[in-house]
DNA sequence: GCACATCTGTACCGAACGGTACGGAAGGGA
DNA sequence: TCCCTTCCGTACCGTTCGGTACAGATGTGC
């Protein structure tokens, strides 16, 4: 039996966490999102998050896994625009949902600029390797996402016959990635979401 | 009076430097094209360059006046293409030039996967920074040499008039920094090749 | 050859890193 | 009420961080 969390809460026995887990989750993300993993010590995570390194090792085991625990965090909050793109009924559809998701996460007044999938690690040390891929993965993980469903949308002759789905994916996902990098540099929403716009002009006919 | 490397030489009085620096510079140019500023340690910048760290502190100042020499060597060389692209006749093929240019950059063999302008410094702790604006500037600047360039274009007539220089700029500087990103995380060079050609579909007509 | 300016190597600095031992505090179950 | 389990706070671990003091090595100018 597993909990949703991930964080073992195992039995009502013993004392009481002291602190709300989600909530402190939430506040380790956000550093994570605006330092990036290396830039983010122990210090700055349990100051922000309210609680002690004694409580955070309790609660999320070691920094690796609070930040992959943020992850999942992240992919369900700032970054669900993902899995709910997918479900629009067209491709052209799924890749405005998912270029203007993209635009206004990566430019939401009160979080960090940025995607905590691309600058939470991009390049790193030795100590950083497992951060790093684990963001590798999490983005092949979303244009494996877009792949299958410009697949479907080809198999359903809502794309033309011959379409590269995997080719399409790889592209939205780089423009993607482009304006995270963009906002990370300061870039407006009314600027990226120009450049979104211009992106998908070139898109295949239905 | 100042030398071209910037590593100060001033005059041939003393024991003479025993390394290249141009040799190390290069050398810690790939650390932190692979690490990152903040994942680049002294040591392993040292290790690599083949020099002591009080040699590299004589040499080049800090570990921020390294990386900020190792951008500038960066541009001069791997980045090259940038300033090759503005120079090319119509504004299609300074585009064309600048995404061809960073695919082949950042996919070079031998070399780090990626490019030191996006993976250097995204996001960062206090410490690192400096590094991070110097990259954002170092963008910056490169969407800025792109944006005059288009101008001229439909100053000229080559782009329809009307057409948005700064738009055209940030699409093409957008669509570089993704294909970055996905260099870095081990796509191929035929795929991103694939990538920017399906970004340049959509280029106005001369 | 001698003096001087610079470079090199070692050994070290204080601070910050990620991670933990341990004792006291605080709840639930009997 | 007592016990047991868990959590919390402090104080600390060894290591690594960026950076430097100092002494010896090595060349050039006179």
């Amino acid at each position: 039996m597993i909990d949703g969390m991930e964080t073992r809460q195992k039995a009502q026995i013993g004392r009481p966490r002291g602190f709300d887990a989600g909530e402190a989750l939430e506040r380790a993300m956000r550093v994570f999102w605006e330092q990036g993993y290396e830039g983010a010590s122990l210090t700055d995570l349990t100051k922000a998050m309210g609680i002690t390194r004694t409580s955070m090792y309790a609660a999320f085991g070691n920094k690796e896994d609070l930040f992959r625990k943020a992850l999942e965090r992240y992919t369900e909050g700032p970054a669900s625009y993902g899995a709910r793109a997918v479900r629009e009924p067209t491709a052209r559809q799924v890749a405005t949902a998912f270029l203007n998701g993209s635009v206004r996460a990566t430019t939401h007044p009160g979080c960090p600029a940025g995607c905590l999938g691309v600058q939470g690690s991009l390049a790193a040390g030795e100590p950083g390797r497992g951060a790093r891929d684990a963001l590798i993965t999490w983005r092949e993980e979303a244009t494996s996402l877009l792949r299958d469903r410009f697949q479907r949308a080809v198999d359903e002759g809502d794309l033309p016959p011959g379409t590269d789905a995997g080719l399409l994916a790889r592209y939205v996902m780089t423009v993607a990635n482009g304006i995270a990098v963009q906002a990370a540099g300061g870039a407006t929403r009314d600027d990226l979401q120009k450049v979104a716009d211009m992106a998908l002009r070139n898109w295949p006919p239905s």
